[in-house]
DNA sequence: TTGACATTACGAATTCCTTCGTATATTGTG
DNA sequence: CACAATATACGAAGGAATTCGTAATGTCAA
């Protein structure tokens, strides 16, 4: 099996591990009604998924309470970040500037944001003196 | 079927479609011959996956020659700027500046490169007015 | 023309993802 | 206790993606 910390979530196990990363640990029932409320979902497909992820070593059970609690085992962060780098390189060839001009362009963006990007750039910036 | 306009390409058809966005028209052996170079792939597999993303409508093939010639029915822009998007919604919710402090996280990032992003905020502001 | 070579067509195996039904176990309550 | 409600376990179906082998077909040159 691959490496367990550079797993890439399937799209199914991406839409869980935002509630988890939301929501902090969570049982099979609080994921599945947050889920409910954005799309139609069966109990078993969410606990069947999340059985899985823990196979994977993606979250963790804790299996204290007879309902089983499960969380996001690697911080979220480090997984979006995977997540960025991947579609960077494999979209955009690495290409940061390419990558936010597509993204900018994919949806209205108000000049707030902008703003609030060119603040983001300068901070970064300042980590890297 | 879904749209055929909004079709995602899964990560194959996407090597496939980064080689014809860059090369243009190009015949089965020419992108293999290219994708050989970063990978090992048989000939036969790239014929497949043409002749499926030909079925899909995702790329037009010209049979005047023998060797039949493939092009990307839609514009390089317009596919990256949906997969841009699909991650922007699916892993960042949206937010532009978080998707940008993760990519650049992802990798080491020059100065040079910052201050490219910010000469791509100011011609995208520009465009806006 | 015929044989070598290049090319396409197509089926099929394999793996992964998603989804859910059913069986089983546990818990709390009347 | 026994029943209803709530959990988990697990198998399996269906579909999509990937990969390649083999057969069929077309082309060119000796």
């Amino acid at each position: 099996m691959m490496n367990r910390s550079t797993m890439k979530p399937t799209a199914g196990e991406l839409e869980i591990l935002r509630v988890l990363w939301d929501r902090g640990p969570s049982t099979v029932r609080e994921v599945h009604e947050e889920l409910s409320r954005s799309k139609d979902v069966g109990y078993t497909t969410v606990l069947k998924l999340l059985q899985i992820m823990a196979a994977k070593g993606m979250v963790t059970r804790n299996e204290n309470q007879r309902a089983h609690v499960y969380e996001a085992r690697r911080p979220a962060d480090e997984t979006k970040r995977e997540l960025a780098d991947d579609v960077l390189q494999r979209v955009f060839g690495g290409s940061a500037s390419q990558l936010m001009l597509h993204a900018l362009e994919g949806r209205p963006t108000s000049r707030q944001e902008i703003e609030e990007l060119r603040r983001m750039l300068d901070d970064y910036e300042r980590g890297l003196r």
